[in-house]
DNA sequence: GTTAATAAAATACAAAAGTATTAAACTAGA
DNA sequence: TCTAGTTTAATACTTTTGTATTTTATTAAC
């Protein structure tokens, strides 16, 4: 009936009014593809990705109690400007999807007009970039803070800045160098040449820094590369927990003395203080130990984690 | 497990609850009845609920060109200031829920702090208030623009009153008063006394007007009243379309002459062109006729409706 | 024009959601 | 303490959803 003009551009219309029909209306995906005329294996299909890539997104309009009373406790404990807390998932996946909702919502509201936006990367970013609402920021810029993968894939330095500055409707400048030199020599030439110097200067003096973090496990995202993985039994000799913008912290925040701290193409993490608004996102068990560090060592004012972690770094603050 | 706190107080944490872990962590039913210790089928209940009742809501991020097209030949045609087009259902609840949506993120952008709201009522409006979102908005204030139903329900005068003024954390004024009186004399006792006129002028000053039209078959709210139903035959002999606040209307806009109209308790609709931002929320093809005369006469400003009622209006806007 | 590659439709089936019914637990009032 | 009324759990069953497989169009390159 309404085929021509609906189904056929680009796909993005017909997009459009499965996502109307299916999560406004509420239509079975039969009656879908019965109005539509298309295979209801498609409509299916089409359902599912359209919350996975953040074009139909779910606002949940009532607060849980116990998760407030956290936030509030951490903002005290830590000194934060700002702390959401959702509830636990046992799945990683799952959890991501909760952290970033809450996340998005929360960097809808922190970004302004004229702004510069600073991003690491990962799975948890990438997530909460997808949450956020896209907007036409006025002279908003994003900067990347960190170096990324040789080989690609959404979670990359280069795919998650690119997804903010199209969301923010912004610039984007980007660290064009790996996360890792392959040698200290290599990474003074990186520096000093091809601009990445410049980016990460201009990283410096952003408004809004959002920052993932990584414990020492394969769930962390950073130590599937090989040359992490091959290291780590000598980071956990020295004393380290986990890293923040691919620098390897001790339980007190401190940076470790090792190789690969010291081959990292990345902002420091102590630089971060020094940006008005810091947000670390990340949530799991296995990753309390982490945040502990980097909250203790003030890195960032603002948190976005899960109730297990909160709980566990409310509990061990009394230490 | 976490059941203490969070399955009991008052149900709302336990909703909540479920909220996150349905709607946007994505576990299945089973999974949280298992993690809540509750009975599948409550979940599923529940899960419901908690988009019926607004608690959940969607937000569809992707425009749909047909509609907007529409939008923007709508308010050239009828010098509107805002228009929202949704696309069709043919199921009316369906499309309550559509238009409820749209209106609702209208609304949301259009009403702040120390304004006063004007409210008609009925199950349009009623789905429209749902979707807003909660807030305090400072020195604001509800008004009802027309008397209610004796029979107490949902979508009556006094329900939808007080709801969008519990969701706008304003105060709220009624009319306390039937929407039709058995006589002209008794109204004209209602006005004079009981405060109804107060509210009235109140009412003619508001800063938004919130309203929603009739046809004359029975798929409308109005014409069950049996005042109206025994009288619809004499109605459409004289003219009469449809009707706006409780006022029937002929086909130019124009309240028929017809004891009904005398006897109705309500702001006259000529008064809506007084109040800065006036929104008529009504969808389905039925309906087209008297938002056409609405439109015409100019009562309104704002409008919310569906794609094939769009469609008809600019069609016949050629006339 | 033929062929390989891709996308969509058709089909079938297992998992999950929704719904009704009955049994059990709980609550408020006598 | 009992009883009527209400809420929740347990169960069974139907519809809808998710997913894999095969077949049929469509497209692009040769």
């Amino acid at each position: 009936m309404l085929n021509d003009e609906s189904t056929n551009p680009g796909g993005e219309q017909l997009r459009a009014r499965i996502a109307w029909f299916y999560y406004v209306a509420g239509l079975t995906q039969q009656e879908i593809s019965d109005r539509l005329g298309i295979a209801r294996a498609r409509v299916n299909k089409i359902a599912g990705q359209l919350r996975a890539d953040g074009s139909v997104v779910v606002d949940i309009r009532l607060p849980l109690l116990s998760c407030i009373k956290l936030e509030e406790q951490l903002k005290q404990v830590f000194g934060l400007k700002s702390v959401a807390v959702v509830p636990s998932a046992d799945d990683d996946e799952q959890q991501r999807r909760m952290i970033g909702d809450a996340a998005g919502a929360l960097l809808d509201v922190l970004i302004q007009d004229g702004q510069c936006i600073s991003v690491g990367w990962g799975r948890t970013l990438s997530a909460s970039i997808k949450q956020m609402r896209t907007r036409q920021l006025k002279d908003g810029s994003v900067v990347s803070l960190m170096g990324g993968l040789t080989r690609g894939s959404e979670t990359n330095a280069f795919e998650v800045s690119t997804e903010l500055a199209k969301t923010l409707g912004a610039d984007c400048y980007y660290v064009t160098a790996p996360i890792y030199c392959p040698s200290i020599e290599s990474r003074e030439i990186l520096l000093t040449h091809s601009g990445v110097n410049e980016v990460m200067e201009r990283a410096r003096r952003s408004d809004v820094a959002i920052v993932s973090c990584g414990d020492l496990t394969p769930r962390t995202k950073l130590t599937t590369i090989y040359s992490v993985r091959e290291r780590l039994p000598e980071l956990k000799d020295i004393g380290a927990i986990g890293e923040i913008l691919g620098t390897f912290l001790d339980a007190q925040g401190f940076a470790v003395d090792h190789p690969l701290n010291q081959s990292v193409i990345a902002m420091p993490p102590a630089d971060l203080k020094a940006i008005p608004n810091s947000i670390l996102i990340s949530g799991g068990l296995y990753k309390a130990e982490i945040i502990r560090a980097i909250l203790s060592a003030g890195y960032v004012n603002c948190l976005v984690t899960d109730e297990a972690v909160a709980e566990r770094l409310v509990r061990l603050a009394g230490d």
